[in-house]
DNA sequence: GTATGTGCAAATCATTTGCATTCTC
DNA sequence: GAGAATGCAAATGATTTGCACATAC
C-alpha cells in the first residue's frame, strides 16, 4: 500500500460540533466539568489543525474568549487524555501539540531550516512497532517517527 | 534481515582513548579547545553508553574531577555536534542523553511504568527514511523511532 | 599574552501550584 | 450549596548567561 499525505482541511461546523459532543462526554465520563473554558479551548484547537504551542492557542483564543494560560496548561492533559491532542514534538524548550481527534495516525518530517512540519503516512511502521513488541515481549500502546531534515524549499533556497 | 538488539557493553578501555582522540580532533578542527572538563565530560560519557540526564553526568564526575553544570551545559551542544552524543528523549522535563559515538543506530522502547529503555534495530526503518523522502523532496538528515507501552517486567508485575 | 573556557550566581522561560473567587452540577 | 475550576501571582526547575578569574594555545 502506498503512503498517503495527510492534509487535513479545517474541520466543517457540523465535525466540530460531534467533536465537541465527544469531548463533553469524555468529561463527563471522567467526573470534570465541562466549563466555558474546556470547551474554548477544545473548539479552538479541533478549528485549528495545525501544529500548535501553548503560546499561539493563548493568542488564538484571546480575542473570543480569553482564558488564562493556567488553565490552558491545566487543560492540554486532559485533552490528551480524551484522544483530543497529542504531544509532538518539543522546540526551542516548549512543547508543540496538534489536533489528533478523527484524524489518521502520521508521522512527521521537520524542516531543520524553516521549521515546517509536514505530515505523512507509511503504514509498515505499524507493522515494525507490532513486530518488536511481540519479540520483546512489549505491550505497546503506541509509536512515533520522526525524519529530520531540509525541505524541497529550503534546499532550493539555498542556492 | 532480522533486527539485532544493540546491547552495548562498556568500552573497553583502549575504544574509549580512540574516541576520545577523535573527540580532541574534532575540537581542534572548530578551533574549539581541548580542556579538562571537556575531557572528563567525553570520558564519563564514553565509558557509560546507558541513557542518561545532566544531572547523572554531574554526579559521576563529581568525584573524579568536578565540573560544573554550566560546564556541561555548554559542553553538550558540542558533544552532539561532534557525533558523540544524541538527545534522545524528555522525561520529566529534563533531557536525557546516550553515547551514539562508535554505536549503531538503534530505535527505543520506552517502559510507561518503570521508565526503563529498550533498545532495538529495524532495517526497514532506514528505508521509510528514504522512501518517504524522496517522495517528499525532502534532504533527510536522519530519523527517531519510539514505541511506548509496557515492558515484559512491567506486565508481569501488573498480576 | 590573548582569547576562550570555567565556575558561580543571577537571570530566563516554560510550566506548575497555592489560594481566594467563580462556576458547574 | 459543595466541590471543582479559574485567574492571578508567586514558585519551581531546567537551562542559559554575565562576569571575574583561570587556562589552553
Amino acid at each position: 500500500m502506498s503512503e498517503d499525505i495527510a492534509n487535513s482541511p479545517n474541520q466543517s461546523e457540523e465535525n466540530v460540533q460531534v467533536e465537541m459532543e465527544a469531548f463533553r462526554v469524555f468529561l463527563k465520563s471522567r467526573g470534570y466539568r465541562v466549563t466555558r473554558e474546556r470547551e474554548a479551548i477544545a473548539e479552538s484547537i479541533l478549528l485549528n489543525h495545525d501544529h500548535f504551542d501553548v503560546d499561539e492557542l493563548f493568542l488564538n483564543l484571546r480575542s473570543k474568549s480569553p482564558v488564562s494560560k493556567a488553565s490552558i496548561y491545566r487543560a492540554i492533559p486532559l485533552m490528551i487524555e480524551s484522544g483530543l491532542l497529542a504531544a509532538v514534538y518539543l522546540e526551542n524548550g516548549h512543547m508543540h501539540y496538534e489536533r489528533v481527534y478523527g484524524r489518521e495516525h502520521h508521522s512527521h518530517l521537520r524542516c531543520l531550516t524553516c521549521h515546517k512540519i509536514f505530515e505523512f503516512n507509511a503504514p509498515e511502521l505499524t507493522q515494525v512497532e507490532k513486530r518488536i513488541s511481540r519479540m520483546m515481549g512489549f505491550k505497546s500502546e503506541g509509536h512515533k517517527f520522526e525524519i529530520w531534515g531540509l525541505c524541497a524549499n529550503c534546499q532550493a533556497e539555498k542556492k
